[in-house]
DNA sequence: CTACAACTTAAAGTTAACTTTAAGTCAAGA
DNA sequence: TCTTGACTTAAAGTTAACTTTAAGTTGTAG
């Protein structure tokens, strides 16, 4: 099966603009041409547009997805060093997910704060409610908000 | 206690500038000034940046966190406002945690595949691998990197 | 064979969230 | 009082990742 610019970009749900800018970036050297020079994309080409899609969603930038490309394209020598890279990805995207965590966290505070302020009719409630009288998952996190040290 | 911006950025971990930049869009409506103009912040207003920067976490832009701020000051009569924008933003939150996690699923395919492939010398031995033998938490990872549908 | 939608390129434009610069002012210690 | 580091503002600059535009080409359906 192979497919245009346009078709790949719908069925990756983006923009045909940044697949050819993704190729101008030197993301995609596998892709192929027609004898016309319109871009033949095959389902190899699928596979690969959904790692660089990972890799963007972990926070790589282009240049650096780029780089593994290239790395990619010298084949089984560079396995170490791909492996590598793939780890510290890894450890990157569960620090973000410890971090996105604590998001939630201070969110769900917020959200009881304003359920409690809001049956009480005014955020005096909430704000003046002495330690022992909040539930108890949410002393921590009010505490790192009036203070973080 | 009171701090300049120097000592609020520090504390907080970003730039002067950025709170400076954050007063001229409207975020710092709360932040007073001492008789020679220079910018005093309160230990509230820690506070008040505190969430500002949880928002900003949770994907909101400036702008948004800009009308958030002036519910805030119109007072009691917006706590319902600010409560659905808590539940809104946790509903996103949520979702992002849910595809983070799904990178996270293909970033660990991804190890397992080069940590195969640098036992085997090749990358061959992994994409040649029948489903069988790939360890049964790769196999629903590997099928989604193939199609998607 | 023609029409026309979708393709091609290079170059310029967009956007958000800051950062930097330049020229000047404030305030605390010596 | 003087020096000096940190403050002030307005305006311009930065960056990444695209998107848009303009002018032209390809390829398929009728």
């Amino acid at each position: 099966m192979h497919y245009t610019v346009g078709e790949m970009a719908k069925k990756l749900g983006v923009a045909p603009s940044a697949l050819r800018y993704y190729e101008k970036e030197g993301l995609l050297p596998f892709v192929e041409r027609s004898e016309g020079g319109i871009r033949v994309f095959r389902d190899s080409d699928y596979e690969w547009l959904k790692i660089i899609s990972c890799l963007k969603k972990t926070g790589m930038q282009i240049k650096d997805i780029r780089s593994f490309i290239h790395l990619c394209m010298l084949g089984d020598e560079t396995i170490d060093e791909r492996l590598a890279l793939f780890q510290k990805r890894k450890a990157e995207v569960e620090k973000q997910m410890a971090e996105l965590q604590e998001t939630l966290d201070t969110v769900n505070f917020k959200c009881w704060y304003y359920e409690t302020a809001k049956a009480a009719g005014t955020t005096e409630v909430p704000n003046n409610m002495p330690d022992e009288d909040l539930p108890p998952d949410m002393r921590e996190i009010r505490k790192r908000l009036k203070s973080e040290q």
